[in-house]
RNA sequence: GGACAGGUGGCGGAGUGGUCAAUCGCAACGGACUGUAAAUCCGUCGACCUAACGGUCUCCGAUGGUUCGAAUCCAUCCCUGUCCA
């Protein structure tokens, strides 16, 4: 069996162990590991993706995954690593989110007969009752050591202090270790870096309790070069589902990575050899400019997540789009831009009416409101066609004379926003 | 239940009767430089109308009130924190 601690060790994908043993153990036996999703959303986004691979990495290894969907925790929320307390879900909200994860989940890890399973912390945290609770699970806890755990202390001191639930939650996410360790032979908790409170309150129940080893690893958070969390654009989060983030869209935020975080993004987030990843970056390095770094990043981050056709899509509409002015296209060449990048459909006799530049940039979303587009345009951001110089703005209005095809228009908001209009 | 401190734009945080659509920082957006990087610099950053000058509307937890005029004063309510019971 290889050893999986040591990749993960070398794919920087490993902040910290409970127990230095632990690398031993799992070269020695096959266990099960898990890691809990948080039902929040109905899919997971980039800064789950480290949590994901690390299950992926492990059952390449020869371990059995678990994913645990918290629908139980999901009602209660964890302190950790947030600021205030977040609005609790509704029971059919996270059964719904529930059904997404699963999905997301499933083409990352192999879900198949003897492979990964998925659980719902929900099947044994919902009935049980809070006297049981107390007194099967409260009486292991010390007040004080809970009150020690970073998570609570830091929620303490600011001014938003914390409330019991949220005091609780470490309890709940302690028990659903002890619950697999019981019930899956689950031996590891694996968690970013913010859970280590959550993954200790586990061990030391598993301890306490029936006297046994859990084991728990935490992983670094993703990061950009300046120490930002990453994972967040303009439109919100890097969803991994193509129906919240267009693979184009996602192909997109991988290529615009800086230098920096490249070798780091390619350890944690692809399967890639470690020898063909410093290949890469060599050849990255002797011209940086020719960005063959994020464009393979880019790749092979968006054929692990949408697979090889959407990523191949996403490939040429993006090269198609930088590379340069498109003025005399045809429809046939243009058409399959249409479902890959934003795109939006305007009734023809508008156009043949003339539309305001403004009016059309709002439509096409690229401008959030109509003030917003016409600072666009005084700024000198709108450029129709992928022309190099940006819209004349003494021209009053857009006309079919502008049509880079027989029926569509590309826009452009600043250097990368792009909108296909479809005139019908 | 009591005492005290708070609730301001995505976040942080000024403002304490008019000149406040609200200083400033961060984030975001546009531009310059580049490489669809980074760093730096310049500009923008509630909505709507206008080619522009400019104008209109909504806004400072909620609801009422005082005032020519309120984010700023008063009342009630809701929420948060700290301490006391």
């Amino acid at each position: 069996m290889s050893n999986v601690i040591q990749t993960l060790r070398e794919r920087e994908l490993l902040q910290d162990v409970t127990d230095p043993s632990l690398e031993k153990m799992l070269v020695e036996n096959k266990v099960s590991v898990y890691v809990g999703f948080d039902p929040s959303a109905d899919s997971l986004h980039v800064g789950h993706m480290i949590g994901v691979m690390i299950l992926k990495h492990f059952q390449l290894a020869g371990h059995r995954p678990i994913a645990v969907v918290g629908g139980g925790t999901g009602m209660v929320g964890d302190p950790s690593g947030r600021s205030a307390e977040r609005n609790l879900l509704t029971r059919e909200q996270i059964e719904v989110n529930k059904a997404g994860l699963r999905k997301v989940l499933s083409r990352f890890i192999d879900f198949g007969s003897g492979g990964a399973i998925m659980v719902d912390n929900a099947d044994w945290l919902a009935s049980f009752g809070f006297l049981d609770f107390l007194r099967d699970v409260g009486k292991y806890f010390r007040i004080g050591d809970m009150l020690a755990k970073d998570s609570v202390k830091r929620r303490l001191a600011s001014e938003n202090g914390l409330s019991f639930t949220e005091f609780s939650y470490m309890l709940l996410q302690a028990y659903d270790f002890l619950h697999l360790y019981r019930n899956y032979d689950c031996r590891v908790q694996a968690g970013g870096s913010d859970q280590w409170g959550n993954i200790t309150a586990g061990t030391e129940l598993i301890r306490r309790v029936l006297n046994g080893q859990g084991y728990g690893i935490t992983t670094p958070l993703l990061m950009n070069a300046q120490g930002q969390k990453m994972g967040k654009t303009a439109d919100g989060a890097v969803w991994l589902s193509a129906d919240k983030l267009s693979p184009y869209k996602f192909y997109q935020f991988w290529i615009q990575q800086e230098d920096a975080s490249l070798e780091g993004l390619f350890k944690k987030l692809t399967l890639l050899p470690l020898d063909e990843i410093a290949r890469i970056l060599k050849a990255h390095a002797q011209d940086p400019s020719l960005r063959q770094g994020q464009k393979h990043l880019a790749m092979s981050i968006t054929e692990l997540v949408h697979g090889r056709e959407e990523m191949l899509k996403a490939q040429v509409a993006s090269n198609a789009l930088f590379a340069g002015k498109i003025s005399t296209a045809k429809d046939s060449e243009l058409a399959f831009l249409f479902s890959e990048i934003p795109s939006v459909t305007i009734p023809r006799a508008d156009l043949d009416q003339g539309i305001a530049p403004a009016d059309l940039l709002a439509r096409a979303g690229l401008a959030s409101s109509k003030s917003e587009a016409r600072r666009l345009l005084e700024q000198k951001g709108f450029y129709l066609n992928n022309s190099d110089i940006p819209y004349d703005t003494s021209q009053k209005s857009i006309t079919s004379a502008d049509l880079a095809s027989e029926t569509m228009m590309i826009l452009r908001a600043g250097k990368k926003k792009y909108c296909l209009v479809r005139f019908v």
